[in-house]
DNA sequence: ATAGATGCTTGTAGTAAGCAAGCATTCGGG
DNA sequence: CCCGAATGCTTGCTTACTACAAGCATCTAT
């Protein structure tokens, strides 16, 4: 049988578990709707960018990524200031109040997964990393590759 | 800082992955929904299972599970056969027409991990497939703990 | 025999996402 | 310099997936 069909049974269960943390933690800090999160912490990591360079890196529609900052602008959470260079597009920052929402919501998850990881060996997650990253890098090559 | 923030980042980045290539295998076999093949597989799993029981492994309410195999049945892809033993379940069989779909998705996704993998040693693989199932169990386990 | 529990379905609603179309601005020839 | 094409973003519409609440049919225990 195929040897990796146990790696897509992982990744599976690893998806619908995500799905109940998600869901989980929306409880916990209502501020925000939850999906928002993941948007507003690629505006942080790469600041002052435009919409464009989060469509691209999240490998999303730029519809829908507008419609994330949309909603995080009218939240206070993210600011758009005029591209002095072009017209068109929008510099994206996020505000105080967003690094506020941000810390509270890496605090939830990072407890979560400090409590489950306690008894892992600090090398085994390192090692766990590492291969997740490389194993999207590779998945993320191959499809490219194969369109 | 957070020592577990980089795995959650590449989490993150893998669920943005997973998307993508959902997305990309819902042109490559139209046939069905894409993302029932999830419900279909647990049904093939547990074969004559109730829809209860996909509901708790799926980690779903009994209302989503209800509709997901109801658009199977009218796909011919599961068939619902009374329960002898309790009137008010149905007893869930994947059909022929339902086999060939599976076969036909986990071919697709089979192929696209293999080349991924294609320069992966088989140990690498079954540390990360290995590491995977301790991470979700530990961190469904934390989570029911905390609730 | 009846009251409560259980298994499933249906009604309603919210979030996330894509495609298509449109608007405003910028850029590249003539 | 000006006009057509490209670009960055937004909006209208549709689809998928999910949950909660309510309801119906059946089972179970007293």
């Amino acid at each position: 049988m195929d040897p990796n069909g146990e790696l897509v049974e992982r990744l599976r269960a690893l998806v619908r578990l995500v799905r109940r943390i998600k869901q989980e933690g929306a409880g916990h800090h209502p501020v925000l709707p939850a999906g928002l999160v993941t948007t507003l912490t690629l505006i942080d990591r790469s600041t002052g960018c435009h919409a464009k360079e989060l469509a691209a890196h999240a490998g999303l529609d730029p519809s829908t990524v507008s419609r994330a900052v949309g909603t995080l602008v009218a939240h206070g959470l993210v600011r758009r200031r005029a591209d002095p260079a072009d017209g068109r597009a929008s510099v994206l920052v996020v505000t105080a109040a967003g690094h506020a929402v941000l810390a509270q919501a890496r605090g939830w998850y990072g407890d979560l997964l400090s409590r489950a990881l306690a008894h892992w060996d600090p090398a085994e997650v390192d090692a766990l990393t590492a291969a997740l990253g490389r194993l999207t890098a590779d998945v993320e090559a191959t499809l490219e590759a194969s369109r």
